[in-house]
DNA sequence: CTCCCTGCAAATCCTTTGCATACAG
DNA sequence: CTGTATGCAAAGGATTTGCAGGGAG
């Protein structure tokens, strides 16, 4: 689930200088509202048989604004289509690699920007922690 | 640097019943010889030029082989094409999306297979654990 | 000798872009 | 009204695939 309400992500936008587009509403109003990690084309058939007009490059045309804000975050992957991400609270994505589900998994960074600033000079953008396997449900599918 | 020597690669591509052909080798040679983070093109380019006749699909194929056979692992870099790492010991992959550097910091796993089994129940396959920011070198040349 | 592997080029698939129109502010 | 955002379709770019010929075992 976002840590952000549909509010807060609207008032970023608009703060942002971007107008509110009933296509953008319908963006936001929807990964708001899900815990899931969906893709571009996953939105974009959502919306188009409940919303009025929209199309797939408007949906990645937003998508990609909110992640330039920050407001999400982009998953490769490496399956198929990107996947969105609207946790930005630091976590592993578990990542199944039989039904394409990803969870989350609450954990502090493993190494802390500071610590990584002070032994490597290097300074942290973003970070991406990922366990690729099998969950539980495919597990009990399996036997 | 990978921790499997170049016959240790061949060996286990034999053992898993692939043939051993030129171009196979000058891909395995060249990867076992660095230790940065090369992708497709990159090898195919370097190897175009000193070995003899190689083609893209090719060195697509075999990477593709390697990292189901597990010898190798591909990292995502959203810039451009995907990278490889023959560094199989746990680490973070540091890339500086300045430069498109990618350099490793040992860690272990953040969390063990054994407790995110016994937590969650999903079994982990694999694993990616990048940060992404500006190196030390890039960040001198801005200033 | 077999049939796996290769080169080549075409095909795919996800994502971005160009352009004329629509509509938010 | 003005200029940004949209829809549509076409382009772009990385990776995969089909096929006929080549070569490893």
């Amino acid at each position: 689930m976002s840590i952000y309400t549909i509010e807060e992500f609207l008032d970023a936008l608009k703060g942002a200088g971007f107008r509110m587009t009933r296509q953008r509403k319908a963006i936001i109003e929807y990964l708001a509202g899900r815990s899931d990690h969906p893709s571009a084309h996953y939105i974009f058939r959502d919306l188009q048989s409940t919303q009025s007009l929209i199309s797939l490059a408007t949906v990645y045309n937003t998508l990609n604004t909110l992640v330039r804000l920050r407001l999400i975050k982009e998953i490769d992957f490496e399956v198929s289509d990107n996947r969105y991400d609207t946790n930005l609270e630091p976590h592993i994505n578990l990542v199944c690699t039989v039904c394409g589900t990803i969870s989350d998994y609450p954990l502090d960074l493993p190494v802390s920007p500071e610590a990584l600033k002070k032994k490597n000079g290097f300074i942290i953008e973003d970070y991406r922690l990922e366990y690729h396997g099998t969950c539980r449900t495919c597990q009990n599918k399996q036997k």
